[in-house]
DNA sequence: TAAAAATACTCCATAGGTATTTTAT
DNA sequence: ATAAAATACCTATGGAGTATTTTTA
């Protein structure tokens, strides 16, 4: 392991301040009083300055300061090391405003395209207030993010399995089967008949997937060969009569315009699952994930299909 | 006068320095490990940063250390602000090369043109050595750059009128006259007749007028109309039977072959002027500048016109 | 003689060190 | 129980002050 892989210079912004002064004012008497020091802290900060760089940076003289041909060179390089000094103060003092920094929030696939417009639209119709930036990650890899800190937020249906994370429930959905247009089937589903059926199921790592298959109680060889990457493939396979499937209320509205299906509830109450919301304790931007919160719960109520629970 | 128009950042590039390194290594023991300082040092400086910029910039926990959002919108200009840092320290190694910097030398009209070639040409022979920015200025313009620090270096034939400055002689050079080529005159041409003829002067400032009037010790009235801004015009103006003049030796090489005058040595010795170079004391090129000197003085030698003094 | 920078010194804020405690898994 | 950061406390460097001297025109 290296040692000192890092280092950093021995002179302070304050010394390049200083030379600057006298640069620009012509003399030390002139750059003290305008950097509100005495003239001998000002003399010894700036010949501490040429003592560290090795370089000549002013001719003294009782009638005049003159910079050096070096001091000329340097004289540059300290202005863009200051400049980039004041950019960090100015960084900062923006960062003061809360919503200067947009939260990353992790919202699962089978929720994301479904809760994240009518989000981004409630945030944009609130004006000044939280920003965010939306990444759609399976629930493993959003625990990840979340926990390295790539995300300061997610959102799931399973319970984060990671500590040290406060855990929100922003409400509860039903499921909604689908079903071909054309197949004879019992009005409101039940499990039973559902069971019976060729169940068409996500690819591995989508927790809908996991949510079918215990709900229908599948064993693992009656599972459908299909591997659907998303919901709107897997709406369009059950449109094409090769099965049946389930759907999370929040995106029963939008896939029921996208493709032919039959949405029926099913027979027994109390089958769905709830949506959380889960960041960091002591997470920075706390008080804006709280908002956020708020906007995601107000914009699930807004579905028409994700009624109370019963 | 505005009392702090001077400021610096209250934070320190060490300061900078130890945060991106916590933010790399994802941990303060490591950072302060590769930064050479005990945990807590480091601790209380990234703690120290983080308050004078009211930011929090990282997520502390036993098990790790996550750099905030904020925290990661001022990682980038850290970097910025130490990569100006350290390109300071750059330069400054840099400058340590005395031939690193060329110096900035003004050269009097009248004698530029004629000089500047040869040690031009001389400097480049040498390989690596002195490096120099030339310039044309008129005597007084040329003090008044040395005395301002806006050339290091002057060459000129008046002594220089400032004070603190240090001159040295870079050898004499005797006056010709120029005749147009069908003139009758006698074969080394004395003052007296000179002063008979109509004389031809360049403008105002340049040494060399003021140098040729007193040596024929033209009155006012007697000047030619003519105020040539230049010597290969004035030279012209000879070859075309305007008026004679005199030619400062370095340039009688030059100038003849490029027009038709006739060149001939005065009947009186030790007519002529003596070429200076000057800089200011305590110049921190001063080494470099006795170099040059040298190259000078020798390229003066090297001109067949320039003979030594009587 | 006057103006300006350098020097001499004193003081205190603070960066850095060591030893220890706290914290969360 | 362990690993890592925070805390407590001490030391010493050095930045800033005042008073004075030096320097050069």
């Amino acid at each position: 392991m290296p040692m000192d892989s890092f280092s950093a210079p021995d002179f302070s912004l304050r010394q390049l301040q200083y030379a600057v002064a006298v640069a620009e004012l012509g003399g030390f008497g002139a750059a003290a009083k305008a950097c509100g020091v005495s003239q001998p802290s000002l003399s010894a900060q700036v010949a501490k300055l040429e003592a560290t760089l090795d370089v000549r940076l002013f001719e003294r003289d009782p009638r005049q300061v003159l910079l050096t041909p070096a001091g000329g060179h340097l004289l540059g390089l300290f202005r863009t090391t200051l400049s980039a000094g004041a950019a960090v103060e100015v960084a900062a003092r923006t960062l003061q405003d809360p919503y200067a920094i947009p939260a990353r929030i992790a919202v699962i696939p089978t929720v994301a395209p479904y809760l994240i417009p009518p989000a981004v639209e409630a945030l944009r119709a609130a004006g000044a207030g939280p920003k965010v930036h939306w990444l759609e990650l399976k629930t493993r890899v959003a625990e990840e993010a979340l926990s390295n800190g790539k995300v300061d937020a997610m959102v799931t249906a399973d319970p984060p399995a990671c500590s040290g994370v406060v855990v929100r429930q922003l409400g509860w959905e039903p499921f909604w089967a689908i079903l071909p247009p054309a197949m004879e089937h019992p009005q409101p589903v039940s499990l039973e008949w559902l069971s019976t059926q060729d169940v068409l199921l996500l690819e591995d790592g989508h927790c809908l997937r996991d949510q079918t298959i215990s709900l229908c109680m599948l064993p693992e060889a009656q599972e459908s060969p299909f591997r659907t990457t998303s919901l709107p493939t897997l709406v369009q396979m059950v449109a094409s009569g090769l099965g049946v499937s389930v759907l999370p209320a929040i995106a029963v509205a939008t896939e029921r315009e996208r493709a032919q299906v039959t949405v029926r509830p099913f027979s027994t109450a109390g089958i769905g699952r709830t949506l959380r919301m889960a960041w960091r304790e002591q997470a920075p931007l706390e008080s804006m994930l709280v908002e956020i919160e708020g906007v995601l719960r107000r914009a699930l109520l807004t579905n028409p299909f994700v009624v109370r629970r019963p």
